[in-house]
Order: structure tokens, then C-alpha cells, then sequence
DNA sequence: CCATCAATGTTAACGTCGTCAACATAAGGG
DNA sequence: CCCTTATGTTGACGACGTTAACATTGATGG
């Protein structure tokens, strides 16, 4: 590739800009890290690179596709540190709730960058597809964790894992979604609402739970 | 109350323009209903409404106040579809299952608005006094209905209630966020997701279900 | 080696938005 | 009846996203 070369080999402005959409996103990101989505301008994100206001254009359709972008950067960090976090915790009962931690930490962590993977920034109908991939990926390093505990046994290996999974996600989810609203100020709130949370999720879902209906029970079904 | 007298006999402009602020926050809410957040313009809602476009301004300091009021009457309006959910289902275990059956239509329902409620669009430091009040009111209703539960001995009475109730609002804004964001498509899905949710919250939360640690689990605190 | 072309970046401008200041009008009390 | 206050209007400003027209650079092929 012999325009790469160059650009490899002088980082001082070796093309037109080198890699302006690769410094687009990085800025982008660091200024909704900063200061939140709404801070988010093309004008001053371009002016910051040095660059025009209109230059982004060649590389992103509108201010949606960029953040669209940044969401999907998003959902492959986050891939990335729920992988880390299972690898590393052995692949059996602790690591999974190490994926936990891992997730609700990413959120908090970095606030408004979840929200834009979340807050209906990007659009709904046609889904962006390199978007879509990325989230599914994330997703499915949860599926593939149940899965593995299902077969070690220590999941319940009826239930659907696709099902399990999403009980697990919007748990979690709801949980990041909290803290990252502010509704869970107090210090260590975080922390104590995740352990209670993954206790009753495992004695929920774990095989030695007593999964027959409690005695008395015939109502559970949604009215 | 002379004032109201005209305004109540006479519909059409009985003081300068009647009552005002319900007007725009109504009008507010049918466009998020209808268009979405972002099609919200305060120069369209005035114009709709015969107008003018700062007349806003007399009534709500800006435009993120209107938002924030147009959340406070979301809180408002989800604590009483949870209230009659319990009181109608009975105040048991199929009332609880219908609370949460009621949340998540609630958001379902209303994407829009339960974004404005949960999507970062209200100011987190200084938080509205009345916004406060009214999504404490709600969720003081889960507390509520847990704690009776507790009582009754159908769920673990042990536990902080204000823990499980965190919880259980986790779990459930988890799911809701999710549908509202179109990650819960295929016909069915929710519904199924919250019967699984539930089931399984149940059997970790009842006092039926075993709460001691797993054999051989010694390892489920975050890493 | 150079001409051509596509890719990339710039400038000027437009329409819309939230907001403010100054002004207008109506309601109600002294 | 006048004066104060609440309410609504007009005009304007700066910032924003976006587009069209133009400029420049890198690469490609003869």
C-alpha cells in the first residue's frame, strides 16, 4: 500500500491532513468525554484539528454519522473490556460477574459516551450496519459466557440463552443507566446495588435454585 | 377566584391567552409524542399554539426548564399508572408482577417521553425540586409495595428494601430502556422478556428461594 | 514526466434555532 | 382612574448544521 507509506512514515501532515476521520472521531469523543454531547460541534471540532468546518464532511454524511461513529467505537471498547474481563477471570462464575463490573464501570466511567451509544442519537430505522455488528458483538460475548456456564453446569441449561442474556443485559443496562442519571449518588451505591443485584440474579438463575413456583403461587403471569 | 371565572365560562382567550403554561407544556408533550424530542422547537410550538415564539419565556426560564417540566408530569403520570397497577392487581404477588408490567407499557408507550425522563436532557447538578419530588414519588411506590410484599412474607424480609428496590427499578428501567431503543424488535419480545425477568426475579428475590451461597461459590464479589 | 482525475479541504452563504432587550397591552388593585 | 405588574410581541444577535462552488493535493496512466 504505497499510500500508506508515506503517511506512516511522516506524521506531519503527510496527505492532506494524514488521517483527518480517524482524528475527527478521537476528537470528538475527547470533547463529549469532556464536556458532554451537547458541547459537541462541528465548527469547534474542526477548528480544534486545525482544520475547516466543513472538512468533516468528506468523511462523515452529517453530524449524525459522526456520532453514529462514536457509538460504535463505543460498543467496541466496551466488547473489548467484557472479553478481558472473562478471559481474564477464568471463563467460569467469577469472571461473569467481573463482565458485570466490567460493563457498569465502562458506563460510569465514561458517562456521556454511553449515552451516545444509548440515548437515541443514533437512528432507529435503518440501523447503521458496521453499528449493528459491533453492539451484536458486545451482546454476544454475554451470550457466550452464559453459555459456557450453562454447559459447566452452573447456569440453568433450559432456558434460553438468547433469554438469559437479555435479563442479564437489561439488568446491568438499567444499572449503568442509573448511575450514569445521577440517581445513585451516594458513594459506594454503585458497588452495593451491583453485588446485591448479581446475588439475586445467581440465586435466580443458578441451578440450585428452586425454580418450581413458590407454594401459593399462580399469579406471576403479566395481568 | 374572579380571574378564573372568565377563563373558565369563556374558552376562547378569556385573559391574554387563558392559561398559558399548561397549554405549552401539553403542546410540548404532543410534539415529543408525535415528532420526537428533537423536532421540539419553541418557535413551532408557539406558532402552533397562535403565539409568539418568546411568549415561552414568561412561563418556563428556558428551554431545557420546559423539558424539565415536561419530565416532572412523566413521573407524575408513571407514578399513577404504577399505583393503580398495585392497588387493582390487589396489593400481592400479581400486583407486583403488574407493576412492572405497567412500567414498561408506560415506556413503551412513550418513548419519547421516557427518554426526556432518563436521556440526560434535565440539568444533574442543581436538580428541579419538583422533578425530584415527583420521580421520588414514583419510585417511593415500588419501595412502597416491596416493603408490603416483605410484611406478608412473600418476599425476603431480610433485605434492605430500599436495596431490592433498586434493584428490582434497575432491572426494569433496564428492559424498558432497551425496548425503547429498538433492541427488543421481534413481536413479542418484551413480553417475553419480562415474563422470564420476572420469573426469575422472583425465584431470587421470594422467600422460598434458596439465599445462601451456592455450593462452592466463593467468588462472586466484583474483582 | 506530465496531464488528468478523483479525493480532500476551504470559503461564502443560507435558513433555523435559542435567547435577549425593548416595547406593547391587558388585568386588577389603590 | 391611574399605576403597577403580569403577560405577550417585535426585532435582533450569535451559533449552529448544512450546501454549493471553488481550490488544492495525491495518485494514475500514457
Amino acid at each position: 500500500m504505497p499510500a500508506n507509506r508515506n503517511a506512516a512514515r511522516k506524521p506531519r501532515r503527510p496527505y492532506h491532513h494524514g488521517n483527518l476521520r480517524r482524528a475527527l472521531l478521537d476528537e470528538a469523543l475527547a470533547t463529549i468525554r469532556a464536556d458532554g454531547v451537547d458541547a459537541l460541534t462541528l465548527r469547534s471540532i474542526g477548528e480544534r484539528l486545525g482544520v475547516s468546518r466543513t472538512a468533516l464532511y468528506r468523511h462523515f454524511a452529517d453530524k449524525a454519522a459522526l456520532l453514529t461513529a462514536v457509538a460504535t467505537e463505543g460498543f467496541r471498547a466496551l466488547h473489548e473490556r467484557l472479553v478481558a474481563a472473562w478471559e481474564e477471570g477464568g471463563r467460569g462464575d467469577a469472571a461473569f460477574s467481573a463482565m458485570g463490573v466490567a460493563y457498569v464501570h465502562f458506563a460510569v466511567a465514561n458517562p456521556s459516551h454511553y449515552r451516545v451509544m444509548f440515548g437515541g442519537f443514533v437512528e432507529r430505522e435503518p440501523r447503521d450496519p458496521e453499528l449493528t455488528v459491533e453492539a451484536e458483538g458486545a451482546f454476544k460475548a454475554l451470550v457466550g459466557a452464559l453459555a459456557a456456564l450453562q454447559r459447566a453446569g452452573v447456569m440453568r441449561s433450559g432456558d434460553d440463552t438468547l433469554l438469559m442474556a437479555r435479563h442479564v443485559w437489561a439488568l446491568v443496562h438499567g444499572i449503568a443507566m442509573l448511575a450514569v442519571d445521577g440517581q445513585l449518588r451516594e458513594p459506594g451505591a454503585v458497588e452495593t446495588l451491583m453485588r446485591y443485584a448479581f446475588e439475586r440474579l445467581r440465586s435466580g438463575i443458578a441451578t440450585d435454585a428452586r425454580s418450581q413456583p413458590a407454594p401459593g403461587d399462580n399469579s406471576l403471569s403479566p395481568a
